[in-house]
DNA sequence: AAAATAAACGCAACTTAATTGCGTTATTTT
DNA sequence: AAAATAACGCAATTAAGTTGCGTTTATTTT
């Protein structure tokens, strides 16, 4: 389960420690993040002013993903969803995300298994390993209920 | 490892089964998904007289994933890419994959890991899967030394 | 704190995967 | 073999994601 935190400093700091520059629309960005498992760039417009264009979604996004605070989460439905790294296993260098990923067939939500690692397959002869996953595929409780 | 079969008659055949009409194409495409893991409508297209329409591909494919001959496998590049069902018809050695799948993401072939299973996941409180992958994406040995 | 530097932003235009409508051709059903 | 159904090709369209560039805002330096 996420952290829930209204407070702005502490995102802001959070920013900082990353090396974001903590413009209004980031520490937003930031904050919706702590609010849902995963989201897409159409999930982050529709939660965030209309004043504010695509592409800065799309820029502060990357920005996020290359200083190592969100990743990259597999999807089924071709639209790139992100999710807040864990502070322990990533850095701006590396990604790590050794844990399974689950997605829901119907509503396309993606949930990080924390508590479900992949193999931890270092070296496979002949072949060069840049990503290891762990995917899970059905219906979530709320889809699966109704 | 996948069963070559160049007798169009036993790919008619599963058509047939799957109430899929055989056309010339049809039977081409699926043809092709028993000598490959995994393909895009990019790759289908390069594996196909260029006389052939994009639309019938992806309607093809359509018409496939919904009479449960293929389905949709999770990407990292969000193109869409569909791999064969575990079908009753087929044999024991085309099917059953607990093993993992290494996509080389320079010539997008793939590659059965005999050796490494994915982790036997039964049930997650919370969660109705449907299915579970081991997944690795990198550079196969040719395209890394090249 | 002001100036200099660097990063973020908005706009418009663009690329590419995927979709839709419709008239035509091929396949399946009777 | 005729009627019904599904596949096909073409052209146009939708939507996700990208790029270039001038402007604004944030950060760093003096």
């Amino acid at each position: 389960m996420k952290i829930k935190n209204d407070n702005n400093l502490d995102f802001a700091l959070i920013l900082a420690k990353h090396g974001v520059s903590k413009t209004k629309f980031r520490i937003h960005l930031l904050n919706l993040f702590y609010d849902k498992e995963s989201l897409t760039v159409k999930e982050v417009m529709n939660k965030s002013s209309n004043l504010i264009n695509k592409v800065t979604i799309y820029r502060a996004l990357e920005s996020f993903e290359e200083k190592g605070l969100i990743h990259i989460v597999p999807s089924s439905n071709n639209i790139i969803r992100y999710s807040l790294c864990n502070a322990d296993e990533c850095s701006a260098s590396l990604h790590k995300h050794n844990h399974g990923h689950f997605i829901c067939n119907n509503c396309n939500q993606t949930f990080c298994l924390e508590n479900y690692k992949s193999p931890d397959i270092k070296l496979i002869e002949g072949f060069y390993i840049n990503s290891l996953k762990l995917i899970l595929e059905g219906y979530c409780k709320d889809c699966y209920l109704n």
